[in-house]
DNA sequence: GGTGCGACATAACATAGGTTATGGTGACGG
DNA sequence: CCGTCACCATAACCTATGTTATGTCGCACC
């Protein structure tokens, strides 16, 4: 048998026990593989699975009343979807898969007996849904108060940024998947906007585009566009061990 | 002693146990009066504690190279604020009290004792993280694919909404005390446009304003202009709680 | 009892980005 | 081999919202 999708990734932060795998193990289904553009729940369902990402790229994505969409994220190999609705009895979002990918499903109902059972894998989850957080507020950021030229720069690099410590392989960290119009959704622009704003940054030699998706050419030219700081994407594991060694149970009533 | 601002909070959603009660008790500190416009941490500083809101409003916000600001949440009584940045070492945001408040605070480093010792707690602060995301997304859609009217109406019904649900005494849940600057800066617009936007909705008397802030007048015909949907306020306890019940470790390795 | 300040109000003007439309190209199915 | 479809490209025109400026009101403070 394969490693587990999901301990592959909780490894990548920290040793897990054998007990801890075991548990893992116990609960994850094995990986399916979809085809590009399927969509795996809807608004409205109810929520039971969350997923990890054993190969190609998803996103959620709401549909709004008047027919247009906003991407809520996308996701790359490595991450986890739909921790989010964790607490939440029926899905707020629709889940789109965007490349032909391998998923692994992870039923809901039995995180409890994770929580329960171990304290590093509860720990491990809080903080997957801390760094989720702290992407929303940076895509938050990025609608509120920057500019289209700025949008665009920063949303490629943080796509980037997460390849890079994607824990599976992927060849070129420098190629992202997606269509103009899926930018424009989750940037919320209009995809002739997001045309003239590619276009501009490809004159400058940033990046390149096609069908197929776009590359970045220079990403510290782009950093400076899009005053990208990836702070935001490094959560502090080591801190989080640290708390979990000292934390003694027994001073507690 | 007065009652724990976060047992207060907590009990809210479920029954806590006389060690939960007392788990929470020995980490809280006592409640905190706070000016208005007092600025609780900033941008850089290391992560150390949370806050509970006992009265009073309060909001993070970001600030931006160009001077410009975004506001990432508003808090209310019976908030949690900060428990998104659980994973992070420094503060990604500022926190700033914005009417005459009393918090109280909670040291970060022994939440991982909190996991560990009482499993309806670990839960229940999972499921404010949830609650806190869905918040974040609903955001975001407003940013990024809603018009200024829509984004006023739906902001102002989301904030009096979790007025109505706050554990604590409030007076009136139909006068939300936000500045226009503060609005503006929520919603990603300029305070002129808040103003052009709030003055049409005066007009159609469906809300009035003044220093002090923004009284909704007639909730049912927001709902309309915004397409207001509550459901991802609305979490399901219930849910959680059953789920709790069946989970049975015994069966575990 | 000025005077400074923070919040709201309004108008004139400027522009980033939206909308609509049309055409091109390559992949895929019959 | 030819249609169809998804994606990309570009242009002309439009509008929601930003910017700058100026004024008013109330209120805290010396």
């Amino acid at each position: 048998m394969t490693t587990s999708c999901i301990i592959r990734h909780f490894q990548h932060y920290a040793e897990l026990s054998p007990e801890d795998q075991e548990l893992l193990n116990s609960l994850e289904k094995s990986p399916r593989d979809y085809a590009r553009n399927t969509v795996l729940w809807q608004q409205g369902e109810v929520t039971d699975h969350f997923y990890t990402v054993r190969h190609g790229w998803a996103c959620t994505y709401r549909n709004m009343a008047d027919g247009s969409r906003q991407v809520l994220d996308v996701y790359v190999p490595g991450d986890v979807i739909g921790l989010r609705e964790f607490a939440f009895r029926r899905r707020v979002s629709n889940l789109l898969v965007i490349t032909d990918a391998s998923l692994c499903p992870f039923p809901k109902s039995r995180l409890a007996e994770v929580f329960e059972s171990s304290k590093l894998l509860c720990n491990l989850f809080f903080m997957i849904s801390a760094r989720d957080q702290a992407i929303l507020v940076e895509r938050l950021i990025n609608l509120g108060r920057r500019t289209a030229r700025e949008k665009v720069a920063h949303f490629l690099l943080e796509m980037a940024h997460r390849l890079d410590k994607a824990c599976i392989d992927v060849h070129d960290c420098n190629h992202l998947p997606l269509t103009q119009v899926l930018l424009a959704d989750a940037l919320g622009l209009s995809s002739v906007h997001i045309n003239r704003t590619l276009s501009e940054l490809k004159q400058e030699q940033r990046v390149s585009m096609g069908p197929g998706g776009v590359t970045l050419l220079d990403r510290d030219s782009l950093v400076e566009v899009a005053g990208f700081d990836p702070e935001y994407l490094e959560e502090d594991v080591d801190g989080m061990l640290r708390m979990l060694d000292t934390a003694d149970p027994t001073q507690l009533a």
